[in-house]
DNA sequence: TTGTAAGCGTTATCAG
DNA sequence: CTGATAACGCTTACAA
């Protein structure tokens, strides 16, 4: 009777005495019954790569709501960029039977997805596609957005762009020099090596250690596209430890727009991606997947939109620096 | 013979086989017979009141980590500060029969951690300790942090120091605005009503907001400290757009040290949580509580330091602005 | 040593 | 309309 089945013989006061003494007892239905029963959880998983990188967060949090709207939660599970934790939580999650997992995880292995495509086990990739175009997919429109940042510099005047890459195990990380160096020669600037690093994360420390070679070089660049925020960030904080001023000497660029973007030194311009809506769209997508709706697009691709701040500047100063210099 | 009991009569080439069969055919034990059966399910649950707010993924990370190594997964939930939320949360997660819960969110009301403890789920709280100091909890020592944030202030000469706390409703927010209040006290400085404003919630936008009465002030403080980085990066920005320099015209403090605190503009001078450790001990404290080990410590108090970077000077400036005003 | 059966807590089905 | 029963997939205990 507790599970509401029209119970009209009981009288209502004993109806209320039975529901008063379940939850005296602490009675809690078992989820764990009730799944393996009707063989649907009402849960869906998630792989993240590094909740530490603020974009995931804003994306979780889209998710979650949107899960959570629909009467789905939320298994996350932070892979911490390594391939052998993902892959151990992919198999949790298909031994937990959550109805359908979304994964933000960068570096996914093309293996992986293909096991799941072939398991037909509902999945939708958010934040980073895979190499096959018919998996369900919600991604930042990466080749518009690195192309408004690079007109952005050119604009201003810069000739000499350097790039820090993110690593090329990844799409978004293929995806975005791709679209970087397609720019630059549309515009007819140079591109060769020693005006690209690749960091060897998505993250700050990464973005710092790779734009040494481009800093340090004999010519180097007066504006550098970072592949995401923290790499941007780390850019910045080696430039500044080099004496160059920001954007004075250096124009940066970032992509995603963390949440605290515009309160950084100097205030970061970064290609800005609707982080929680990307979210809301993952979730959205699974659910609809797993609950059997139709899916009119398998991919969807959002538009960012360059957010000007004040890392970037015309290579006035720095064209000076670097006359007094040489 | 999938559960690996000791199978000496197969040939280990028949074994194979039928393992090799089970993994081509996609088998995978289900994990909710399994805790049905076994009535555990070596998973944790665990309840965030804002994934945005960069301390959390920190103290994640390491709860996370420290439950892999010992076996258990771990079920996120993101409660956005609503209480609602957090109920209906805590409620499935029992019904997940999860073996334990983590506790970051910050305003659980007592009578939720009280029906915990009645019915001895096994709970530990984490960042922010409930009024009962019997329940397991790791905390930052926030007396001593500020503490010692404010002894640096005075130390710099500050005499007008504001206070902008967080949410009353909250353990943290309470502890250490009493601890302000009494380092104050304890130095014979005022801590009057114009000194102290109460963010509603521990954000940036909040911080902002709050900030509004303390620098509007007929008579502004020199210095602010500020409940936790958000809220201080909030009255920066304010600071920034009401023309003052920091920390020229004024110096502000804020409490955890968010990863990217050394980049803000100026760099921020706060008082440093270890949080990843403090993930760490938490999962450990709870799974210890789980698997019926012996526990020594019910509350562990993290030592903090102060970590001085850009934001906070010698109020020279303010003093030569407030009088070249006056 | 190996196989069989019971039971975990649900829900759905099918007689009564 | 109600109340008993089977089945979901696993583990464990006990019998053969």
């Amino acid at each position: 009777m507790l599970n509401g089945r029209a119970e009209l013989s009981l009288l209502p006061e004993t109806r209320e005495r039975v529901i008063a003494a379940a939850t005296r007892l602490g009675y809690r239905p078992s989820a764990l019954a009730r799944g393996l029963r009707l063989r649907r959880t009402f849960t869906l998983g998630m792989l993240v790569p590094d909740i530490t990188n603020p974009v995931f967060p804003s994306i979780i949090k889209g998710v979650e709501g949107a899960a959570h709207a629909r009467g789905y939660h939320l298994i996350l599970c932070n892979t911490d960029d390594s391939f052998e934790r993902e892959a151990s939580y992919l198999r949790v999650l298909k031994e937990w039977r959550v109805d359908g997992i979304l994964i933000a995880s960068s570096s996914t292995a093309d293996s992986t997805i293909a096991e799941l495509r072939r398991e037909k086990f509902p999945f939708v990739l958010v934040n980073s596609a895979s190499r096959a175009s018919d998996d369900l997919a919600v991604v930042p429109d990466n080749r518009q957005g690195v192309s408004a940042a690079l007109d952005h510099l050119i604009e201003l005047g810069h000739r000499r762009i350097g790039l820090i890459a993110a690593p090329q195990t990844t799409m978004t990380g293929q995806e975005r020099l791709l679209a970087a160096r397609a720019t630059l020669r549309r515009h007819h600037l140079a591109h060769e090596d020693a005006l690209v690093a690749v960091a060897d994360s998505f993250s700050e420390a990464s973005g710092y250690s790779a734009a040494r070679r481009l800093l340090l070089d004999a010519e180097p660049p007066t504006a550098i596209f970072g592949a995401n925020d923290l790499i941007a960030l780390g850019v910045i904080r080696l430039a500044r430890e080099l004496g160059l001023a920001v954007p004075g000497d250096l124009s940066v660029v970032g992509f995603n727009d963390i949440p605290q973007a515009e309160l950084f030194d100097p205030p970061l311009t970064t290609v800005h991606v609707p982080q929680e809506e990307m979210g809301i769209m993952a979730a959205a997508l699974l659910i609809d997947q797993v609950e059997g709706r139709h899916i009119e697009r398998r991919r969807v691709v959002l538009e960012t939109e360059l957010a000007l701040r004040g890392s970037t500047a015309t290579p006035a100063r720095a064209a000076t620096t670097a006359m007094r210099t040489a």
